[in-house]
RNA sequence: GGCGCUAUCGUCUAGGGGUUAGGACGGAAGAUUCUCAAUCUUCAAACCCGGGUUCGAUUCCCGGUAGCGCUACCA
């Protein structure tokens, strides 16, 4: 294999903020192309903007590509590389394929109404001489592109998403390459990079189809041959909008995921099947598998909506319940140990102390019962906190039953307990037999122990939730109810 | 306004000239059960509109409509 003809994508954010998730989808599909035909990725960070960007915002977005745990293999940054984009632009105006432009950046917005913009013509057509003359007194200027519209020419490309793609360039205006204070303009630079860096598929959001055409043109005119593009349909709002921070607030960054308790597989794997899918109705799919299944022609046209609710009740209603779903899935396919120890670390986040041994035998008990990592702080709460908060001592009361049974149900458990064999067989022969004893049925014997040690009516089962309790724990928060009904 | 792109259940999607239009999430009901989950079963739920082409269009073509994108010396 040549040089020239070995697969190198690029993943190109401009770090004028956090990392979204429709940048993170990019990256995915690029490192699932990658993946999948053994191509070499690069990251480019593509920081031409020099107001906008931040060094907050690159922590943010390595922060964001870290957890995802998808690597890369080359890294640059766009603002190092500024001598060969201009390079590239002079060497575009010599070939007589851009001009100078001396008329100011337009202050206001133009009036739409009349049709758009294409260019000046004085400035299009002054000449060599003059151009020279008016830059050598050092007059400021921006460098277009002199796009071809003498004869009506047709300029396209081959998207390996949307198929054929054509525009007259007689529609599309004098873009400009070098801004008047010699930075390169996004366009500039990003096609002088991914020619020097040797892309041979650009692949990245629908946003950018159109520009491509200007892109092709800046290729052409620097002497090279376009890559292969793919464009990705975009991820949008419920509302249809494109999502923002601003409008949309902090769903749309990929560490709100993390910090929510989302497995990266299963975020991964979420996004996969926004705008792809493998066509055989399999949806729980590990990263393995979406590479061996992955294509570029199986990605979809239409944009894709990311279903969370705007004003969200619940943290979980903040997110698709599809990637929610998703990751409970991915977390009852975790191996107890690993989920032990990813939830050990939640918890003693929270402040909590606990040690291995206890969240190892407290994980089976709640992993069918979460959804979100962090869900472990409000489904075992009771486990390691030494007071159980306030609860309403009414829950305490069975079906069918008032105080006064809970009364007696919760002092013949106090009893029974008192010297049970505290293993889930031992609790289940015991408090079963007292329930009998007492005639009472079972579930009116459970409910008001269940509420006593967890303060609350729904919980996992009673006979291992008290064996990982253990007798002292147990025995003190049924006296403790006791004293709440006597109370009433 | 110009140009480009798109259109299947609420959402993500499969399919494709003749189908009971398939799956998943979510919703509803049921089974199971010491509660809650998990799991299983069942149900409701869609081809944007109008013309053509055709024996037959949701599928192909054209038009409309709607949505999105670009239209910066932002990226």
């Amino acid at each position: 294999m040549t040089a020239g003809s070995a697969i190198r994508v690029r993943f190109a954010p401009s770090p004028t903020g956090f990392l979204h998730v429709g940048s993170a989808r990019t990256f995915i599909f690029n490192w699932l192309f990658a993946r999948r035909t053994g191509g070499t990725i690069v990251l480019r960070l593509d920081d031409t903007d020099v107001e906008r960007n931040t060094g907050e915002s690159v922590e943010s977005i390595f922060d964001g590509l870290r957890w995802l745990a998808l690597d890369w293999q080359e890294e640059y940054k766009q603002s190092e590389r500024l001598a060969l984009h201009r390079q590239m632009a002079q060497a575009i105006f010599e070939k007589g394929l851009a001009y100078r432009d001396f008329i100011p950046g337009a202050a206001g917005e133009r009036d739409r109404s009349e049709g758009p913009w294409l260019f000046h013509r004085e400035m299009r057509e002054l000449s060599r001489a003059e151009s020279d003359r008016r830059a050598a007194a050092g007059e400021p200027f921006a460098l277009r592109f002199r796009v071809p519209r003498e004869r009506e020419e047709t300029i396209r490309f081959t998207d390996a998403v949307y198929g054929e793609q054509a525009k007259s360039a007689s529609d599309i205006e004098d873009f400009a390459l070098l801004r008047s204070d010699g930075m390169p303009t996004y366009h500039m630079a990003s096609c002088a990079d991914d020619i020097d860096l040797r892309i041979s598929h650009i692949i990245r959001g629908q946003d950018h189809l159109s520009n491509t055409f200007k892109h092709v043109l800046i290729f052409r005119a620097a002497g090279a041959e376009p890559p292969r593009f793919a464009h990705l349909p975009l991820l949008v709002a419920p509302d249809g909008a494109k999502l923002s921070k601003r409008k949309h607030g902090p769903v749309v960054s990929v560490t709100t995921y993390r910090d929510a308790g989302f497995l990266p597989q299963a975020f991964i794997n979420f996004l996969c099947l926004l705008g792809w899918s493998p066509k055989d109705d399999r949806e729980f799919l590990p990263l393995d598998e979406i590479v061996r299944a992955f294509s570029l022609e199986n990605i979809n046209r239409a944009n894709a909506v990311i279903n969370f609710k705007e004003p969200a009740a619940t943290p979980e209603e903040a997110f698709d319940p599809k990637a929610v779903w998703l990751n409970s899935q991915y977390i009852h396919a975790l191996p107890v140990e690993e989920l032990s120890k990813q939830l050990l670390a939640i918890v003693r986040a929270a402040g909590h102390d606990l040690d291995e041994a206890r969240m190892r035998q407290i994980t089976p008990l709640i992993r069918e019962r979460i959804k979100l990592l962090r869900d472990v702080l409000t489904a075992a709460d009771f486990f390691f906190v030494k007071e159980l908060p306030a609860y309403d001592p009414a829950l305490l009361i069975p079906q069918k039953g008032n105080a006064a049974l809970a009364r007696k149900v919760l002092e013949k458990a106090r009893e029974v307990l008192a010297k049970a064999d505290f293993t889930h067989d031992g609790l289940e022969k015991s408090l079963r037999a007292a329930a009998q004893e007492l005639g009472v049925k079972a579930g009116q014997m459970f409910t008001p122990i269940r509420v006593a040690v967890t303060g609350r009516t729904a919980a996992p089962p009673l006979f291992e939730t008290l064996a990982v309790l253990g007798r002292e724990t147990t025995l003190a928060r049924i006296d403790e109810a006791v004293r709440e009904v006597h109370s009433r």
